[in-house]
DNA sequence: CCATTGCTT
């Protein structure tokens, strides 16, 4: 029987550990000791005690995430100015969470408890209690290797299986024996830390423990009971063929023939949502639906959407509607969207994979997992009982993976491989990840930073470039062209290339405004390409910030700056993130010494710096008009969306190959192909 | 010749 059954709600005696004296917080006393997890505080503290490493398996709704840290705090956890750190997949939930429970001790955010994530830390030296993402602690123990400042770190959401857990797991495990190792060596750890062992805790929503069970060596696993509604499963009889018309049949039938309350449906893509948004408008103006029914209104919502059209995801329709959300799997993990009580599924997913042979991402639709399928379907039980709608058979389901690969075989490794090199883990392929990549994967990623200089002839982290690149929170790629542009004198056009290639979709371009948004967007474009045309929108943004908003106060300027990004359909989330990025990298580079110089209008001497860095990603035009990737073989086609696409120059280089319905290459500038032989003869002199 | 699931340092 798992712990904290259905039935044993009973408040527990109150140990007085705390007064609670104004109604709000006797309310959220309340609400704690209704959680699943309440009742089993007591046994979850003496299995930690009794286990260094213990697996959590949690279903949604029992409160793991918010009450398990304090239980650890009230069981004298933190004692000697020691934390309990928490990490999560997602800069949001870090930070909600944390805030949650913040309210929960009556304290206020950044005393106890706090959070930590990129560009936003709240903690103080008072914190016991840090929520994180999983990525800022891998960066933490790149200054500290001991991590000796947590007693217990937990590792949420584990089974999402993200890159950054994989290779945190596999960190703690070495932290740990290092961290028992010292206390039997009688060592002191950083800041003169005394030694103490380090406790782990790997918490899950699968059902499946026996993975993290067996990698840390047949951890004791224990299971505790989820608070969530049920949800009726509906499957079609037969395949469909056009899982479209379908997801719309079935959208008007709950519409006309279900009781109240919202439709969720998950679809591929920006594009497939917009035509589906479409769809059903048609449909509502050509047929009349019955006298006296509810309205439909379908609401987009996708992670490239600006987040003013977001908000109208989460706001309650308007009496007398019904919502149908058209989601991407946005809505699978990342965003809670109250008042769905409807699911519709076609049981299709887009996902991004990584051929590591000839250096190519592809983004694919594919099946979801039986994993991803019953996420969704719960996306209908969290208020109530619900219902899902799973657009293919049942013998269909049966036949799907239980669950999706891990990012880690499905991703470009250089990133990873140069961090742990940076941790001091010598031997790659003898790391013991929780699932190994493959072992062409590593050795291609191995041979990219050799290519790049981060990498010696033995296979060392090089010093200092290489040390270097592993201090910046970037790509290696991108690392490597701010070290060079400080040699080529264009120090200050690098570090905004880098930070606008660093996020997604600076230009948000609704499907039938693609013409209206090249010409909106054509006063910053370069003829010699994307870098420097990415470049012009940054200082645009930047020059209208300090002129014509001078004197006035931060909030309306910001405000100036978004109805500009509006006009022209720029992402002003992105362009923000971009700002965040560069003032972080900048920051990095001045207190590595590099130069930080401008090239002014000598626009050749940062081409030249392009190449010098990315040479691993030229192309030249072939009779046909197609391109040829020098490193790969492949052939590519220019992206619709560079500003070279119809220019189609001779030689260029490239920041990104990616399978889409074609193979593209995205942000590039034209080049002089002799420059590549001149600027990167260690990988051009043998091609000649 | 025509288009980018989602996270994160």
């Amino acid at each position: 029987m798992p712990w904290g059954a259905r039935g044993n709600h009973q408040p527990k005696a109150n140990r007085n550990r705390q007064t609670y004296s104004s109604p709000w917080q006797q309310k959220i006393a309340q609400q704690r000791k209704s959680l699943p997890i309440a009742p089993v505080e007591k046994r979850l503290i003496q299995e930690v005690r009794k286990n260094d490493i213990l697996i959590i398996v949690g279903e949604t709704g029992s409160g793991k995430t918010t009450q398990i840290p304090q239980f650890l705090f009230d069981a004298e956890f933190c004692r000697d100015g020691k934390v309990i750190g928490i990490t999560q997949p997602r800069r949001v939930a870090a930070v909600t969470v944390a805030k949650r429970v913040a309210d929960e001790c009556g304290v206020e955010l950044g005393q106890k408890v706090g959070y930590s994530v990129r560009f936003d830390d709240s903690t103080s030296n008072s914190t016991r209690i840090k929520y994180m993402t999983d990525g800022l602690l891998l960066r933490e123990a790149l200054l500290d290797q001991y991590l000796s400042k947590y007693s217990v770190i937990i590792v949420d959401e584990a089974h999402e299986r993200t890159v950054h857990t994989d290779v945190l797991l596999g960190l703690l495990k070495r932290v740990q024996v290092a961290r028992s190792k010292s206390i039997s060596d009688g060592q002191n750890l950083k800041n003169g830390n005394k030694s103490s062992p380090l406790k782990l805790i790997i918490m899950s929503a699968s059902l499946d423990a026996r993975t993290f069970s067996e990698y840390f060596g047949d951890a004791k696993a224990v299971h505790i009971q989820g608070r969530q509604f049920p949800v009726d499963l509906f499957y079609t009889r037969f395949p469909e063929t056009d899982y479209l018309d379908a997801a719309l049949i079935t959208i008007f039938q709950v519409h006309l023939g279900e009781p109240p309350g919202d439709i969720l449906v998950f679809l591929t893509g920006q594009e497939e949502i917009e035509s589906v948004e479409r769809l059903i408008n048609e449909r509502l103006t050509n047929t009349k639906l019955p006298e006296g029914s509810q309205k439909l209104l379908p609401v987009p919502i996708f992670a490239a959407l600006p987040s003013e059209q977001q908000m109208r995801a989460f706001a309650p329709a308007s009496s007398g509607f019904r919502k149908v959300i058209l989601a991407t799997n946005i809505a699978e993990t990342s965003i809670t969207i109250p008042g769905i009580k409807y699911v519709i599924d076609p049981g299709l997913v887009k996902a991004r994979s990584y051929d590591p042979g000839k250096g190519m991402e592809s983004l694919i639709v594919v099946p979801t997992s039986k994993s991803q399928a019953l996420q969704r379907s719960g996306r209908a039980g969290r208020e109530g009982p619900g219902k899902c709608f799973r657009l293919y058979p049942e013998n269909e389901f049966e036949k799907l993976e239980d669950s999706t690969m891990p990012e880690i075989k499905r991703c470009n490794l250089a990133n990873v491989i140069l961090q742990l090199k940076a941790l001091g883990v010598d031997d790659i392929l003898g790391f013991d990840f929780i699932e190994k990549p493959s072992r062409t994967a590593i050795v291609k990623s191995l041979e990219q930073l050799f290519l790049l200089g981060a990498l010696t002839d033995d296979c060392q982290l090089s010093d200092p470039v290489g040390r270097q690149m592993a201090r910046l929170p970037l790509d290696p790629i991108y690392s490597k062209a701010l070290i060079l542009a400080s040699e080529y004198n264009c120090l200050e056009e690098m570090l905004i290339t880098v930070a606008m290639l660093s996020v997604e979709s600076i230009f948000y371009t609704p499907r039938d405004k693609y013409e209206e948004v090249r010409m909106a967007t054509k006063c910053f474009a370069s003829p010699e390409g994307d870098h420097i045309t990415l470049i012009n929108v940054y200082r645009a943004a930047i020059d209208l910030l300090e002129k014509r908003t001078m004197g006035t106060n931060k909030a309306k300027s910001e405000k100036v700056l978004r109805k500009w990004c509006k006009e022209n359909f720029i992402n002003s989330r992105s362009l923000r993130h971009a700002r965040d990025i560069h003032r972080q990298i900048k920051g990095h580079a001045q207190q590595m010494g590099l130069k930080l110089a401008s090239c002014g209008d000598d626009m050749l001497q940062f081409r030249r710096c392009l190449v010098a860095s990315f040479f691993l990603n030229a192309a030249v035009k072939q009779p046909d008009g197609t391109y040829r990737a020098l490193a790969s073989g492949e052939v590519v086609q220019i992206h619709p969306s560079s500003v070279l696409f119809r220019k189609k120059p001779e030689c260029i280089i490239f920041n990104e190959l990616i399978q889409t319905t074609n193979k593209y290459v995205r942000n590039l500038t034209r080049v002089d192909h002799l420059w590549l032989t001149e600027l990167a003869p260690q990988f051009y002199a043998m091609q000649n």
